[in-house]
DNA sequence: TTCAAATAGTTGGAATTTAAACTATTTATT
DNA sequence: AATAAATAGTTTAAATTCCAACTATTTGAA
């Protein structure tokens, strides 16, 4: 495939990491659904960053699933239904809600944080860091080209 | 960040990887936009994979643009709606239907060709052969990991 | 200070996606 | 040859997404 231009390699390279992202959300997905646990990906994804970064409004959620913000209402919709989190007006700029982890929220950490690290780590096995920070210096640079 | 595990680095590469998607995206629909064509972005990367290798069937497409097979008569049936392609049915395999692209879908492939490539060669300004190679391999370990 | 612009969130509507159940056809096994 | 398993496509229903318009609040500039 030397005669793929530069471009053209960018593409595929998109693509693969689109494959990556489908296989994991369907290991999650079969996971939910043994241990049959009332969730979906979207919402584990939102709780996995609330785990680290708990109380953070709705704007910065959907800025880091690179979602719409009118996904993220509905989704933490989807969250408040289920007790895992709770919706709290800023006192400070009383636009933003935070959303705070419920004690129930909290109770999935481990299990759900285990789910997540084995895969990440699993797709990992056999790669140097090195590696990993140049591919991840080339797709930001990439995105700062796009964006100037 | 070098407190960042690697796992946790390979997370961050697929989400910068997601936001290269999502730029992308936005810049084509503006200019499907600013030009009135009427076409999608999901149309758009179909009939760019119909440019290369016309004739391919449904579900050829669907894994090449990772999405189920249900999404793909969706996204034909557009298609063939504009008057882009038309489906034909594969007289060895009558299972098969084939996507040919009609003259008005031909008609389109230089000036959509044009958008795309544009962009992907903004995306990777400055960026060596060498380096995206690293990259498209790293990310293809990452998916043998997975599925293996 | 006041008014315009920016920001956060919600709502409604349309587009897109997936999963599951289904039909039709082909391939493989016995 | 007969039948079971696999494959391609369609349909339906539910979930998810984005866009545009809207309200409420805050920030910034005249």
């Amino acid at each position: 495939m030397s005669s793929q231009t530069i471009a053209e390699k960018a593409r595929e390279l998109l693509r693969s990491m689109g494959e990556v992202r489908n296989t994991l959300r369907q290991y999650i997905s079969v996971r939910i659904k043994e241990e049959d646990v009332d969730i979906t990906f979207e919402l584990l994804e939102i709780l996995a960053y609330l785990y680290k970064k708990d109380g953070s409004n709705q704007q910065e959620i959907a800025d880091i699933m690179l979602k719409d913000k009118s996904s993220m209402t509905y989704q933490i919709d989807g969250l408040v239904k289920r007790d895992l989190v709770k919706r709290v007006e800023d006192e400070n700029d009383r636009r933003n809600k935070l959303i705070f982890l419920t004690e129930k929220g909290k109770s999935l950490q481990n299990m759900l944080q285990g789910w997540v690290a084995g895969l990440y780590d699993k797709s990992v096995q056999g790669i140097d860091e090195g590696e990993i920070d140049s591919a991840l210096e080339l797709v930001q640079k990439m995105n700062e080209n796009l964006k100037s």
